[in-house]
DNA sequence: TTAGTATATATCAGATTTGAGATAATCGAG
DNA sequence: CTCGATTATCTCAAATCTGATATATACTAA
């Protein structure tokens, strides 16, 4: 007898503390999975993506992470090497 | 007997060093015009929305002119001060 | 279980961005 | 043209991100 995730999601988000952190948190994660779902889509592994890019395993973890909000020029680069196009809008709310 | 823009342009882009240059401004300017956009809709001065930022104006100015490729921390201070949401995706080239 | 591959985490130095203040340049109304 | 408001540029310190290496953990196949 476990609780439905989104339940449980939607119980501690009703806490105004966690909220504030969450909003704070969520969009990190949304670009992490933005970059990973480029990387899945090119089947490339952690280490040959940072070959591409020029740069180590490690950091592409991190972006992939969500521990950073990283600079649009990471991004870009990151795109290219997974043949793929950055698309930013900024749309009203 | 001036040349038209979108032929001046497409002479110098034929110029591999030229094109070189472009490529990787271009993104930048793209983003600047972006985020300009979203403060115009707003009709908020830079001071102002510096304010609402907790920044100053040459911050913004800077945001703006394309001199930096800005983290998306940044990206998500500006597109909350101006009402925005910030839409990010890398698609399939 | 073990070996091999892939991903995650920690640390630290170097690079880039950011904030702020001062000042210059630009623009628009009158 | 002049004034006031807005935007642009410069500089420097502080914050954040990035690169690299080392190492840990997770995953998969045999």
């Amino acid at each position: 007898m476990t609780i439905p995730y989104e339940v449980f999601k939607a119980r501690m988000l009703a806490n105004p503390d966690v909220k504030r952190e969450y909003d704070a948190l969520a969009p990190a994660f949304e670009i992490a999975a933005e970059l990973l779902r480029a990387r899945k889509r090119t089947g490339l592994s952690q280490a040959e993506l940072a070959e591409r890019m020029g740069t180590s395993q490690s950091a592409i973890a991190r972006l992939e992470s969500g521990e950073t909000l990283p600079s649009t020029k990471t991004l870009l680069r990151y795109a290219e090497a997974t043949k793929s196009k950055v698309e930013l809008r900024l749309s009203v709310a």
